[in-house]
DNA sequence: CTGCAAACTTGCAGTGACTGCAAAAAAGTC
DNA sequence: GACTTTTTTGCAGTCACTGCAAGTTTGCAG
């Protein structure tokens, strides 16, 4: 019965996963994070505590929606562009497809993650913690793509300036409700690309950048 | 008792910060930073746990050596450098400067850290996290000098870029011995500061790039 | 539809980080 | 040496998280 390529099993992990990962992100964003617990979690889920691990290895990573595919996918993406796409502009690419499919498939959940981003604002670097696994992944799909040892800096420094560039937008996406936030990272993104050595130009009360 | 600017009580609270500093990289590094409970740490420095958590927030916290004061010193030092160092050299030369304070003084234990980050490297992403006030004081300071609206991108790219390059770095430097931290940390920051839409040049088998 | 195996869920007991509170012990002051 | 202010400590309690050993559900073959 797998010809869908989804099982009853499948379909019902999926289901119990989401329901967790939107039972934590609303109780979270409803009252404070810390004033909810676990067992409230799995209860509004209709699941048992144990459970809660099974699927989220911490109450951070059920915020934050922690997709153990999401690496392998942006890696995969990146090695996938065309010969002459720089490594900056491949990873740039990835990150953006990412963010855009994300808010496609939950921007509602988003949209509740930024009031909790807005009240505790570590937790989002806290989330970005334990993705060093996925990191590696895209750094090393970076280092090959730049002809770069793995050893090097560079590619390292990209993927870490990627996850601070979404720290940052969301940052100022939650702050500012007119911006879209793929736009801002966009922009993060290419703060980033341009040199930091370079001071962007900032028009005093002209909104016309 | 006062006039040497520190009271026995002064004089004391800083050898037991110091001992528990010192208690928990060092067993930490010995045997596992999850091998190590609070409990041992207390009483290896000899004292009791409660007093454990009255310096440190976290075991996180005592094992990075969270200083309150870096923050403030950081700020400082980027608003002191004279005007027309621009804004990106000014936090470049601050974060070299704390560094090699900090190895001046304690590297003896950066040489420990090593170690223990080398078996959990999101440790040091961890220990980051709980910086936000810290950074919002740097970024801050950036902004001023930069001449942008604390709400910009830049100011807060640039203080997560260099915690980046501080991270990336301490990771490169645990994996080859040869190098100077220092020196490493100053590489990425240029990288960040000629953008990452350049490739850096690589020489494959010849170190005189 | 039955019986078996694999996958999933659950409860339970336990560890360990961390907190608030109130009392003991120093340290500084006069 | 009494008095005030800090610092240390013990204690009781909460909560995240884990391993283990059932129990339950699903998939599949006969």
């Amino acid at each position: 019965m797998n010809q869908s390529g989804e099982s009853l099993r499948d379909r019902k992990k999926r289901q119990t996963r989401t329901a967790l990962e939107r039972a934590t992100v609303r109780l979270a964003a409803e009252r404070g994070y810390d004033n909810v617990t676990v067992e409230e979690i799995a209860a509004e889920a209709d699941v048992s505590v144990r459970t809660f691990f099974n699927y989220f290895a911490s109450k951070d990573e059920a915020l934050i929606g922690a997709d153990p595919e999401a690496g392998p996918r942006m890696a995969e993406r990146i090695l996938a562009f065309p010969g002459d796409v720089t490594p900056f502009d491949a990873y740039r690419r990835s990150v953006l497809a990412e963010i855009t499919d994300e808010l496609n498939n939950a921007r509602d959940l988003w949209l509740l993650r930024k009031d909790v981003v807005m009240q505790r604002p570590d937790l989002l670097v806290r989330a970005f913690a334990n993705s060093a696994e996925s990191e590696q992944l895209l750094a090393s799909a970076v280092a090959a793509r730049a002809g770069l040892p793995e050893s090097h800096l560079y590619p390292r420094l990209l993927v870490s300036a990627g996850s601070a560039a979404f720290r940052c937008a969301v940052t100022r996406w939650a702050a500012d409700d007119s911006l879209a936030l793929g736009d801002v990272v966009g922009e993060a993104l290419d703060l980033f690309g341009a040199g930091l050595a370079h001071v962007p130009p900032y028009h005093h009360e002209g909104g016309t950048s």
